[in-house]
DNA sequence: ATGTTAATTGCAATAACCTTGCAATAGCCT
DNA sequence: AGGCTATTGCAAGGTTATTGCAATTAACAT
């Protein structure tokens, strides 16, 4: 109910530590799978949480500069989405087309590519996106 | 500067080939890269095409639903984009993180990965996305 | 404990991107 | 050429996200 993590993290930025911060990060590692600021606002609103949507966004951009969330943009979405990093090994995700239902891939087949898209760009690679869409279980 | 496919597909919808779509298509066609409706908007309005934003974002539509162009929506930039779809084949982007420079990567590693998704998921995969970032041979 | 200082919050307003309603325009068919 | 109706331009509206500012509150010193 209390992250170490996050006091230390914001201490270091010079930031303090308030029941707003505590709430999101505590809603987000409660949450097995990425939520929009909506989805944050509405479900703290249900724990009788009070907080102002405004907060929410510069909630989780505070702790997406502390390195304690991701960022994840699914395609077509029209908003942003945000996980707990803490604890979690690099993954990406599958979307079903018709229900939205969101789940993890525990692998990543793109280490071995960097060096080959490194070699054909020039670029230095920093980062990658990667998502799938279809049908799930319940869909197909 | 005139498209069958565009003529052949408007007409099989049941739709009108006008000198908007044409223009559009073709600025597509004459563009390496995808697009932001407004680039596309700026880019008619220099050649002086009569235009509006409005048609813009109503034509990329059309032609995205004919299937002539593709939308890509790459991470963290906040607005769609577009590319021709047309004698390309499939493939995936880089972005410089600095100049916002975007290149075509002409692999693409994820067809032997998606049964191994489909297996681990029992989704089906209908489509994915990728894309890199990092910084170009001049921003390095 | 209490006071001081500055970060944080809530609220209203604003911005950016995209969509919709509707009258005027212009393809397309006969 | 004339008529039907898809398309366009303009204005207004919608959604997601950001900014300005006064009120609040965490953090620190006394």
């Amino acid at each position: 109910m209390h992250s170490a993590k996050l006091t230390k993290g914001l201490r270091a930025a010079g930031r303090r530590v308030t029941r707003t911060r505590e709430a999101v990060l505590n809603l987000l590692e409660r949450t097995p799978h990425p939520v929009s600021v909506t989805e944050i606002f509405e479900n703290l609103q249900k724990e009788k949480v009070a907080i102002d949507l405004v907060t929410v966004y510069r909630t989780v951009h505070v702790l997406k500069d502390l390195g304690l969330v991701a960022q994840i943009d699914l395609h077509q979405e029209g908003h942003a989405r945000y996980e707990i990093k803490e604890g979690r090994q690099h993954h990406h995700h599958i979307r079903c087309q018709l229900c939205g239902t969101i789940v993890d891939l525990l692998l990543c087949p793109l280490k071995k590519i960097t060096k080959i898209i490194e070699a054909q760009t020039q670029f230095i690679v920093d980062d990658h996106t990667l998502e799938f869409t279809g049908f799930c279980p319940k869909c197909r």
